[in-house]
DNA sequence: TGTTTAGATGAAGGAAGCTTCAGATTAGGA
DNA sequence: TCCTAATCTGAAGCTTCCTTCATCTAAACA
């Protein structure tokens, strides 16, 4: 795909007529209808407007180009699991850490396992896409709500929010990935959901003032 | 990039003269030089052999095609990463979880961040080139190396060493992949590198015998 | 019913870049 | 020095796809 410049990435033309919001949703959901078919490497607009029903010209109308195309999927994608997360967020706010832990884990796992396959189709084409900024500020979002909720636990931190989010965040997106990488994820789901859980709460344990011994012996030598 | 079967992927012939291994090593090098310069949407064969003073014949004789000469870069580079942890798991063997847990994110933390220009590059072109696959052998080779580091601690673990792993592991990638994408990655490396190691260790000390009450806390509900 | 605007069509232009191969050049050994 | 095998060369074939646009159809509206 060659790199465009990168203006003009948002759709180009709003639906007006009902006709065309169902083409428009019929090409995005071609979109990951064909990446799961054929992949990403034989993803083409002429594919993907075929699968839809509509004629190339159409998906044009729509997506000034290919990588736009990707890149609404992708938000989309991640829109959703995001939304999940700062509810949950919401919810939890005023909890124990122990509590927030295991509902931030378990939530974040459950929306991107929901549709695994779909899941992992889109981190492949990522990285065609500029999916690192896409992705960043959706991370932006998930940490500040998770920042908010740590904030509000009841036991006293004894560090920058902040930085604990720094070390929860990639965390969960990293046994996300071997999970969604694994050869059958949903095999070892239970059992790494239930270890990320003691992984996580291990550490906000750590990070409330009444902390183990641990501080002391790392920091000797 | 077109997907090419999965055959023929290895180096097309072996180097015999002096001249040839020269060849290949510039090829290999000029194929990052290039992706450091223009990236990798407008990274060709062409461009890589203009690069490395040669003709796309000559890279064309030692790789069957673009794909897996992006293979061999990156297999390369995450081998100088892997050597680097094996050696630290030797090193480290029958020390205290602690210290292992120190050890381990420093030396794999600064083995990605010697290079973080490439790093990062490399990170971009792994989706195109089946890079999850040979991600997947390294890491296999890492969690061998921590999960045999690990076995000799003197503390008693209470839980399979490679599910540990599977939650470090991670963990550390996912925090050197963010470091890898943030704007200046020098600027957050200390700091962050600092905390990954007092989560690491946190963890590491939960798993021990004389393990905290996070446990209980997690289990009721 | 006639007019206007929104939406749809798809053949074809055009660019890009991977890969080949027939022939030239160089190194090593007899 | 001569011969053979290794290595190198790079123009051009070929394929693949993105994207456009002149034209057609359908909806909204008067």
């Amino acid at each position: 795909m060659p790199s465009s410049p990168d203006v003009l990435l948002e759709p180009r033309k709003s639906p007006v007529q009902a006709r065309s919001t169902a083409s428009v949703e019929a090409i995005l959901h071609a979109t990951i209808q064909v990446l799961l078919r054929v992949g990403k490497e034989r993803l083409t607009t002429t594919r993907v407007a075929y699968r839809a029903g509509v004629s190339v010209g159409t998906l044009y109308q729509y997506f000034p180009n290919k990588k736009s195309l990707l890149q609404a999927v992708l938000k989309r994608h991640l829109e959703g699991v995001t939304q999940t997360v700062e509810r949950v967020c919401r919810e939890q706010k005023g909890n124990s850490l122990q509590q927030m832990g295991k509902a931030l884990v378990t939530s974040f796992l459950e929306a991107k396992m929901k549709d695994v396959k779909t899941s992992a189709a889109l981190y492949s084409v990522s990285a065609d896409v500029d999916g690192a900024r896409i992705v960043q500020q959706i991370a932006e979002r998930i940490n500040k709500a998770v920042v908010e909720m740590l904030a509000s636990a009841p036991e006293p931190l004894t560090k920058d929010p902040r930085m604990i989010v720094s070390m929860i965040q990639p965390a969960m997106a990293g046994v996300t990935r071997i999970l969604l990488e694994s050869a059958a994820p949903e095999k070892e789901f239970e059992t790494l959901q239930q270890e990320l859980i003691f992984f996580v709460c291990s550490y906000l344990e750590a990070c409330s003032a009444g902390a183990s011994v641990v501080k002391k012996q790392i920091s000797r030598r």
